[in-house]
DNA sequence: CTATTTATCTGGACAGTGTCAAGATTAGGT
DNA sequence: ACCTAATCTTGACACTGTCCAGATAAATAG
């Protein structure tokens, strides 16, 4: 049935017939993956990941409906590709902010909380997709992986934080800590991409000062591992 | 193939229709407006939120799918007054947390944060289409208000927390940290219930756990005013 | 270079959805 | 008892996702 062929064939347009880059529309138009993507991501944007519609990205492509059923096996399909792409470039995010902290751990994980919030911000659609319940089917492609990958960014900082080398294992704290730091900075992208913070005035001047604000808070007590055993 | 008609034979009703609570399956039956939304909690806490559907709640209703039409606007409608009632019972819920706290700020802000968490993992469904977008209507009915109800339980909570009495104005600080245990908190949960934890062994433990380890983590620094500015 | 296989895409169909307008039925107030 | 307003049904419309049989083009042989 939809036995979405996950042939790696890497066709990735090594070079292009000189020839014929435009008028013909029939068929076979080459990118129409790529384009789907596009029309998938933009529509997002513009309606809400609720307002996505098979059909309606392919009228944006120019093809039939049945057409993306041939590059992803259903709707659900486009949407965890759209999905997994956004993980990868959050995960790149992460990393970046993580690079900017240098050597410092607190550092580290003060620029990742930045990186993550400002990632969820400025691609609501994309961000609301990426941690959806339903949306995307969880045993996708890679989609597994790739959204792993950020988590180990995540995870690499928290052990540096906690003075743990290349191989020990995680102390079950850490990953108390860790669940509270994710958990915090998640928390703040959904609720302001919910529009929860836009009631008190003095609210929502601080949506865009997290980095001055809760971070910190967030952060004051972390470079020692938290084994305070408090209660 | 499955066109099951809901005929409704039951046309025993005789004579007198003297006694209220006597059901009839005819055109009025009283309490369409309650049994729709039961049917709706029954429906999302079956097939999740997206799995909605107004013409299955009609059909588990006994109606036809234009009846619900005549209570709540459209769609969205249904959905907004099951998140609004979602909300009464979470801010009671929010509200008997306070009140287990006593009078120690902290405890009253640890006893929240419980029942926002116990709240989340009991209601997944409700809780997910309470902190939706786009599936309520935020100008329906008294949503607004309700909704802000839980929000001023914990707002009284962080007030108390700092000191502050009765009338003076919450400081930009006071925001700043009730926004980072919010936070918190509904990271917490919308994480958990996307399964987010569920990758880690060390993790999948800890779900339960979240009243010994991360509350306490976040609430450390609790009773005193952030105003440290840290960085 | 031709023939055949394989990958794409179309068109039409089907069951399902939300919502609307018109009409049937009943409840309640005067 | 009438009349009005509320409630519910019926039928329709424009959507949706997905399947199927075929058309078409590209890739791969032979």
């Amino acid at each position: 049935m939809n036995s979405v062929k996950i042939k790696r064939v890497e066709k990735v347009s090594p070079r292009k017939k000189a020839v014929k880059p435009a008028p013909k529309r029939a068929y076979h138009h080459g990118d129409l993956r790529e384009k789907l993507i596009a029309a998938t991501e933009a529509l997002i944007r513009e309606r809400g990941v609720d307002g996505f519609s098979l059909r309606e990205v392919a009228r944006r492509a120019g093809v039939s409906p049945a057409a993306p059923a041939h590059h992803f096996g259903d709707a659900r399909g486009l949407l965890s590709e759209v999905a997994l792409l956004g993980f990868q470039e959050f995960g790149d995010a992460l990393a970046a902010g993580d690079a900017l902290g240098g050597s410092d751990p607190a550092a580290r994980l003060y620029e990742q909380g930045k990186a993550y919030v400002n990632f969820a911000l400025k691609n609501p659609a994309r961000f609301q997709l990426m941690f959806s319940n339903g949306k995307c089917d969880p045993a996708y492609k890679n989609l597994d992986e790739i959204s792993n990958r950020s988590f180990r960014v995540l995870e690499k900082a928290i052990r540096a934080a906690m003075g743990l080398t290349g191989s020990d294992e995680m102390p079950p704290d850490g990953y108390g800590y860790l669940m509270a730091v994710w958990s915090c900075v998640h928390g703040f992208a959904h609720l302001a991409l919910g529009g929860q913070f836009d009631g008190p005035a003095q609210m929502r001047g601080m949506k865009g000062e997290i980095s001055k604000t809760i971070l910190p808070l967030m952060l004051a007590h972390l470079p020692e591992p938290p084994a305070q055993k408090t209660l």
